[in-house]
RNA sequence: GGCGGCAUAGCCAAGUGGUAAGGCAGAGGUCUGCAAAACCUCUAUUCCCCAGUUCAAAUCUGGGUGCCGCCUCCA
């Protein structure tokens, strides 16, 4: 098996060579912190979470950076209207971004690089550009010369000529070309600023990219990522600097662009006003079910975000939910006998499973064809524990600990259902359990008397509380919903 | 105007040449004090429309229609 990706430069799959065997090195653009994230925004890190387990999970060693824009006009302007400093708004939301994103079982990054702190590099890459003769200077500001590219436009595939002709913004005058872009930027009255050989000032926004993937990641490197609003005309500058820089071509291997999360159809962003913090989501759904919502469409396709839909996600883990239980059941009834032929086809179901997922992620992380084996052999374990629990069959433990440890194992790379794998309860939990065998012991007498008034009050009771009873006939058992 | 993407059942969604995965919702059944969960069965002769290529097309080609995105800060 073989991982492909869809490479936005090429637009087509392409079987995925890492530039050093067994290594990875991915670069994902991350967030301006002016702001609380919306669930566009961690759209992308949730992607590439799980793109950097599935990675891990083959056996790649990945090193994983992701800046943080903490110098930008939209900072600037929000630290202006509190009247605070810049960096208490970055600050500010770059803790807010961690909350959330930790919350949703992201894996933190093992970099996350920040522009105010990485100033000198920045400077020092604009004058090796303006040596070579891809920048120029007017008043303090520093533009890249886009003419003086030739591949500009590769990436997102249009020519200067097509974009002179679609050019909707005011042209600065002072620009040789009308995309020209700002690599430097002289500081205003009153605005943070650094010195620098042009003057104070700040970066423009697409050079720090440029610079902190070339200084943690070298001059090439195999994965950069980002929602598909950054084609253009980010990355196709960062594109422009960094090969112009280093003279290594291609700078990125693979570049990999995720569709947005629209509102009623509408792309979702702060600028339109339309968007669910992913604060204010998470006030109503669990963090899983957010994630499980966002794996179950492929990460290119546009994904229509509605709490209809999280309703629905809900329901349908549910499902897979009531498998993962229904296998920590088994393991607790687990005995060491041959396997039976139940047993084996369960085995076999697994093995199955196991290639299925794999393929799928191998096909350019199609996640949703991923939870699809996840939901057929939760059928199965449903089927096996059917057996088990009407006295067919005794839960055969070599079978059962190999099943839950591909299931555990599967969830895990998708990040969702965790402690997939049988885990020891914790001490609230262990006194929670005895509580909970009293009151169905109660319960279960109470149904012996056929006193269903108070066995159904129980249920209720419970139930309100978000505890869901099961009756069978080998007993009662209970979740938390 | 330029560039790109998408259109599959009531809803969501996989599927890039071999005869429509999966989930949600719905119907019937098994189990059950009732419920829940689970299991079984059913729910698209058909993949926006038209034409073409092919033994064979949801999948390829051409045309049309509709929707979305980028070209300006944006994940």
């Amino acid at each position: 098996m073989t991982l492909k990706v869809f490479n936005t430069l090429t637009r087509q799959k392409e079987e995925f060579v890492p530039l050093v065997p067994g290594k990875v090195g991915m670069y994902v653009c991350g967030v301006t912190p002016y702001n609380h994230p919306h669930i566009g925004n961690a759209r992308p890190y949730i992607t590439w979470d799980v793109i950097r387990r599935y990675l891990e999970h083959v056996g790649y060693e990945v090193t994983h950076v992701q800046n943080f824009t903490d110098i930008d006009d939209k900072i600037i302007n929000t630290a202006k209207a509190e009247n605070v400093s810049w960096d208490v708004i970055a600050n500010r939301y770059i803790a807010a971004y961690y909350e959330v994103m930790d919350q949703l079982n992201i894996r933190r990054a093992h970099l996350y690089p920040r522009v105010s702190t990485h100033i000198p590099d920045i400077i020092a890459m604009i004058a090796r550009l303006e040596e070579k003769g891809h920048a120029y200077t007017v008043d303090g500001d520093v533009y890249y010369r886009v003419e003086s590219f030739a591949d500009y436009g590769k990436l997102s595939g249009r020519s200067l000529e097509d974009m002179q002709a679609g050019a909707r913004v005011d042209v600065d005058e002072r620009k040789q070309h009308p995309m020209d872009f700002a690599l430097w930027k002289s500081a205003k009255p009153g605005e943070p600023a650094w010195e620098s050989p042009w003057g104070p000032g700040r970066p423009g926004w697409h050079i720090e990219c440029s610079v902190m993937s070339h200084k943690y990641l070298g001059s090439r490197f195999d994965f950069h990522g980002g929602g598909s609003d950054l084609i253009f005309p980010h990355h196709e500058n960062e594109i422009a600097q960094s090969e112009a820089f280093s003279g290594e071509v291609p700078f990125v291997q693979y570049w990999l662009h995720n569709g947005f999360i629209t509102l009623n159809e509408e792309k979702m962003s702060k600028s339109l006003g339309n968007f669910f913090l992913v604060k204010e989501i998470l006030e109503h759904f669990p963090a899983e079910v957010v994630r499980f919502f966002v794996l179950s469409t492929h990460y290119r396709s546009p994904l229509d975000f509605s709490n209809e839909r999280l309703a629905e996600a809900t329901r349908s883990l549910e499902r897979l939910k009531n498998a993962l239980g229904n296998l920590r059941y088994l393991l607790t009834r687990a005995v060491d006998v041959p396997a039976t032929a139940e047993a084996q086809s369960l085995q076999m179901a697994t093995d199955n499973a196991r290639k299925e997922f794999a393929a799928a992620m191998d096909d350019d992380f199609n996640t949703a064809l991923a939870i699809s084996v996840l939901f057929g052999l939760a059928k199965e374990i449903n089927i096996y524990h059917n057996k088990v629990v009407t006295g067919l069959v005794e839960a055969e433990a070599a079978t059962v600990k190999q099943v839950m440890a591909a299931f555990g194992e599967m969830a895990e790379i998708l990040g969702v259902l965790s402690g997939g794998a049988g885990e020891a309860a914790s001490g609230d939990d262990q006194l929670a359990v005895a509580l909970m065998d009293i009151i169905l012991e109660i319960r279960q007498e109470a149904r012996k008397k056929k006193d269903w008034g108070t066995a159904d009050q129980i249920r209720d009771r419970l139930g309100e509380l978000g505890i869901v009873m099961e009756d069978s006939p080998q007993g009662v058992r209970w979740k938390k919903r």
